[in-house]
RNA sequence: CGGAGCAUAGCGCAGCCUGGUAGCGCGUCUCGUUCGGGACGAGAAGGUCGCAGGUUCGAAUCCUGCUGUUCCGACCA
């Protein structure tokens, strides 16, 4: 390929309105250009990099023993009925009628279609296990479609789904895919750890997050720094450090007119902000007796919403009472609530369960309590894991202290179970003549997210370094003063030639421009290998070899590049 | 969905306050020179100033409404 026959329009300067680099050096490489919010069109030289991305994945999917469907991206609104989705789906799923007035909707995901496919064609334990999976265009309507690639609405996925007919092969299909994504994303080239994570609004039981390490990233992950584990922050366990002291103080009644915040208690009384909790008050679940619970926290941490959830006495979605609602419920306002005389029921996180001598809102205006010790002041806390995860930590293993850092998810491994095949009756027979459910397994990769993450990874000032194995281009070549000496030119093309013989993917920077310009975009771009062809050099019949992430270039003989370059892992 | 910006040539921006011929840099096109890290000269093209109303003799500029887009927050298999 040559440039100059390319669409290639690098961009100089920085464009403005972008916060990730991954989105600047797509834009300035000409990779990508913006539709409209969230929408993307992508040019040649990004699409390049997808297809590397979108080839390795179908590899080891096939020989992981999947088959490649190509499903529709519109869907029926009946599928959507049946498991009970189109309900619970928010507005980020897109919904449109057709000219006869039915209800579809652009598939965020393809549960419900493969679900559908699988029960009308296969009916005997004999045709299991089986795993399908697409890349498909995804579209969700995203509140807010940012970071390029990385959160846009529009983007492609590799989804697959495994159907087994009990839980022992279900288990056996994830950890087989599990396995494939670890190749899959050793092979591209990520720093990227597996970690344990919530199963979310999908549902089932068992569930892994792939995450690529980078500041940017919009997930917290914790880690143990003893042991392997490692658990996205919306499910990475709490488990109390230390036993509650005696109680060693009597608890007593304090004025606080101005304190309505933890800070300003510890601040003004100069209490350790350990010996505070705080009480959040929240919807109830159906199968409670009463509308709202209250949720007690040490001071010093936060709420993990996602647990929150989790928990059976705790409506979905979390719900936070209103201030009114507060005050009917509790006779008092949020900033003076706690566990003393409080009138609906207590769930409390393990931590603030072994507090001793602590201080806590009086439920009463203007009013703390300190010196409040459980069991002694109030009853005995109900208590449950409740806040997010910080650094140090004890690992629930017992292995060692919890490190936090940030990931950006380009892939999700699910277990499902039967929550799908129940809801829509897809049943085999098995061995015995008899209907039962299948057991499925979901597995998602964000394709175009890789492409932004692996970016994140791997730039430096400059522009993009790309692997091997994702680069657009093996090698490219910039001919130098080839209007003088025709040499130049002839010889460029000669290893071109050569090289493409040898199966590399080359690209010839023949653009009518001054080296620098040449230099710069070459860099931009980020392959990987260049060589620069010039009248000096070839006086010596030699060309210049420069690899994109090494400081300096070497002089190679013309009659060694071409088998020096292949050998450039 | 709350809050805050922005919208003028392909890109980046000035002009708006104080109404009166639409500008700058980069890029693009032509010719010539130039070729080891974003060259030089000469010439040229390119704009319903986001859209719709209103005020005015006259609106990029003032007013109203709308749309798009970005950022912060909430949200997010």
């Amino acid at each position: 390929m040559r440039t100059s026959e390319m669409l290639l329009p690098t961009l100089r300067e920085d464009p403005v309105d972008t916060v990730l680099v991954s989105h600047r050096l797509m834009l300035r490489a000409g990779m990508i250009r913006q539709l409209a919010s969230g929408l993307y069109t992508w040019l040649p030289l990004g699409l390049r990099v997808l297809k590397k991305v979108e080839r390795i994945v179908r590899e080891e999917m096939d020989r992981a023993g999947a088959q490649e469907v190509l499903m529709s991206g519109v869907q029926p609104s009946e599928l959507w009925q049946e498991s009970g989705r189109w309900s619970q789906f928010g507005p980020e799923l897109l919904r449109l009628k057709d000219r006869h007035k039915r209800d579809f909707c652009l598939g965020p995901t393809h549960e419900e279609v493969i679900t559908d496919i699988v029960r009308r064609e296969v009916s005997s334990y004999k045709q299991l296990p089986l795993n399908l999976y697409q890349v498909q265009t995804k579209f969700r309507d995203e509140v807010r479609p940012r970071f390029g690639v990385m959160r846009s609405r529009e983007f492609i996925m590799k989804d697959a789904y495994s159907f087994d007919s009990n839980e022992d092969g279900m288990q056996q299909s994830y950890q087989a895919m599990y396995d494939a994504y670890c190749r899959i994303f050793d092979r591209i080239g990520l720093d990227y750890r597996a970690v344990l994570a919530d199963s979310g609004a999908i549902g089932g039981s068992g569930s892994q997050e792939f995450h690529v390490l980078a500041d940017s990233g919009e997930d917290d992950i914790v880690f143990s720094d003893g042991s392997n584990y490692a658990a996205n922050i919306e499910k990475a366990e709490c488990v109390a450090s230390g036993a509650r002291l005696d109680p060693d103080e009597q608890m007593r009644k304090v004025e606080t007119p101005t304190q309505k915040t933890i800070e300003a208690l510890v601040n003004d009384f100069g209490i350790d902000i350990q010996k505070t909790v705080k009480t959040l008050i929240v919807r109830a679940s159906d199968s409670c007796e009463v509308d709202f619970i209250a949720l007690i926290l040490r001071g010093d941490h936060t709420l993990n919403e996602v647990k929150a959830e989790n928990h059976p006495m705790v409506r979905s979605p979390l719900t936070f009472a209103t201030e009114k609602e507060i005050r009917a419920v509790m006779g008092a306002g949020p900033g003076s609530l706690g566990p003393v005389n409080c009138k609906i029921p207590l769930v409390t996180d393990r931590q603030a369960a072994i507090c001793s001598d602590f201080g806590a809102g009086a439920n009463e205006d203007g009013w703390h309590y300190f010196g409040i010790n459980w069991g002694r002041d109030c009853d005995d806390p109900e208590t449950a894991d409740l806040r997010n995860a910080v650094e140090g930590d004890p690992a629930p293993d017992g292995s060692g202290q919890y490190l936090i850092r940030r990931g950006i998810e380009v892939g999700h491994v699910f277990q499902l179970g039967q929550k799908y095949s129940l809801a829509m009756q897809a049943d085999v027979l098995d061995e015995n003549g008899k209907q039962t459910a299948l057991f499925m397994g979901c597995y998602g990769i964000g394709v175009t997210r890789i492409v932004a993450a692996a970016i994140e990874q791997r730039h430096d000032d400059r522009g993009i370094c790309w692997t091997k194995s994702l680069s657009p281009f093996d090698v490219c070549i910039v001919p130098i003063g080839g209007n003088k000496n025709p040499a130049v030119d002839v010889e460029a093309v000669r290893i071109q030639n050569r090289l493409e013989d040898r199966g590399l993917e080359v690209l010839l920077d023949d653009r009518n421009l001054g080296p620098g310009p040449r230099f710069a975009d070459m860099d931009l771009i980020g392959i990987p290998i260049r060589i620069v062809v010039s009248a000096k050099t070839l006086e010596e019949s030699e060309v210049e070899l420069k690899q994109r992430t090494k400081d300096s270039a070497t002089r190679v003989p013309l009659s060694e590049i071409v088998d020096l370059v292949v050998k450039i892992e």
